[in-house]
DNA sequence: CGCATTTGACCCGCGC
DNA sequence: GCGCGGGTCAAATGCG
């Protein structure tokens, strides 16, 4: 914390390091960035597998490069990501029943078999949903970073075999039972593994930041909980040997991401996302609703918009988690300066850098990817 | 004063 | 059945 007060202007997820191909990540910023446009984002990122998938919508051309992307990113993922695929989220979307239905309706490219009809009970669905899944966060500095939600420690433990203590965090949104553990990787002491358990149930917190841009501080209050004071945790994790103090109680680092045999307990995962080097790996139901997405993503922020007063921020089902990170060694997070869709160069409401995603630009290569876990 | 973190105690599941 | 280890609770403490 103090360590992060002498460059107040470098956000501390800057640091950290890739943690797949470089090679591979270059590749698909240039395809990403010479189709700034294509919509289609984390749809083909999650989906090696999904066949069902047809971009209508998009040009032949634009099709051709968003194909490349797509393979490109499926590659990628196929490296880091250890998360649900398409199928899982499909399947679990099919399990939302008919509010999902909707909310997809025509703009959905997936296909929801109706033919697999399901009685949908949150309550019970939800307690029996086993959304865990790993990463490991590769940290070059004591950066902490944005998921784009909040977290309340409550605990913290010892962990046998290990010289570092595993950190509990909980969503402090009240309606959310979404948790995560972060303890320091043993052999890697820059490398944090960060176990993500349960399902958002709101928007993140960015999400919210975003959507205050244009009408100041009094919508701030839409936020679930009221003040996002994200600051950092100076002891997320209790480091003895390092001074630093890389994990942030609002965020887990948004760091390189490597799969880490996610929920060995299941099998399943909840799926997470990947951000790096630019890359924003979010919501992976991309174009089944307008309004998961944030972080300045969207061409039709309006819908979203309009979207975020009907509910409240509530999202029920859809699990926009992300972790995201700006380049490493570029400027990534400068370009909060020129103009973000809407994003405030400095989140109105908290004065911490973990409300990151105000600082993507429109012309920031990303991935996105939602996810959706469930896991029956 | 309210909220977040810390930390020891307690609970529970699992393996022996 | 017992012990161990991991996860959670909750009182104490700190901070803005």
């Amino acid at each position: 914390m103090e360590e992060m007060g002498e460059e107040s202007s470098r956000y501390p997820w800057q640091d950290y390091d890739l943690g797949f191909g470089e090679e591979l990540m270059r590749e698909l910023l240039d395809q990403t960035t010479t189709a700034p446009s294509a919509t289609p984002t984390a749809a083909g990122a999650a989906s090696a597998d999904n066949s069902s998938s047809s971009d209508k919508g998009i040009g032949d051309e634009e099709e051709g490069a968003v194909g490349r992307r797509e393979s490109m990113v499926n590659r990628l993922m196929s490296t880091v990501y250890s998360g649900p695929t398409l199928s899982d989220i499909e399947s679990a979307l099919s399990f939302t029943g008919a509010g999902a239905g909707d909310l997809l309706d025509g703009r959905s490219k997936y296909h929801y078999s109706p033919s697999s009809p399901v009685v949908f009970s949150p309550e019970k669905v939800l307690g029996k949903m086993e959304n865990k899944y790993t990463m490991k966060i590769k940290s070059c500095g004591n950066g902490l970073a944005d998921d784009g939600y909040k977290w309340r420690k409550y605990g913290q433990k010892a962990i046998k075999n290990s010289p570092n203590p595993r950190s509990y965090y909980r969503c402090t949104n009240p309606r959310c039972n979404a948790k995560k553990q972060v303890e320091r990787a043993v052999d890697e002491p820059d490398t944090l593994v960060v176990t993500y358990e349960g399902l958002h149930l709101h928007y993140t917190y960015s999400h919210f930041l975003q959507q205050q841009t244009t009408p100041p501080p009094a919508a701030a209050a839409a936020s679930s909980s009221k003040k996002p004071k994200l600051h950092p945790a100076a002891g997320a994790i209790t480091d003895s040997h390092h001074g630093s103090t890389p994990v942030a109680t609002t965020s887990p680092p948004s760091a390189a991401v490597v799969p880490a045999g996610a929920g060995d307990s299941s099998g399943d995962s909840g799926g997470n996302v990947i951000a790096d080097a630019g890359f924003l790996l979010e919501h992976a139901v991309p174009n089944c609703s307008p309004y998961v997405f944030d972080g300045g993503l969207f061409g039709e922020a309006g819908e979203e918009r309009r979207m975020t007063s009907d509910a409240g921020g509530l999202l029920e089902d859809m699990v926009p988690l992300m972790v995201r990170r700006p380049s490493c060694n570029s400027a990534a997070t400068t370009a909060s300066s020129s103009t973000t869709v809407g994003s405030p160069a400095a989140p109105v409401s908290s004065p911490s850098p973990s409300t990151s995603s105000v600082s993507w630009t429109p012309a920031s290569p990303y991935i996105d990817m939602a996810i959706l876990s469930n896991i029956f």
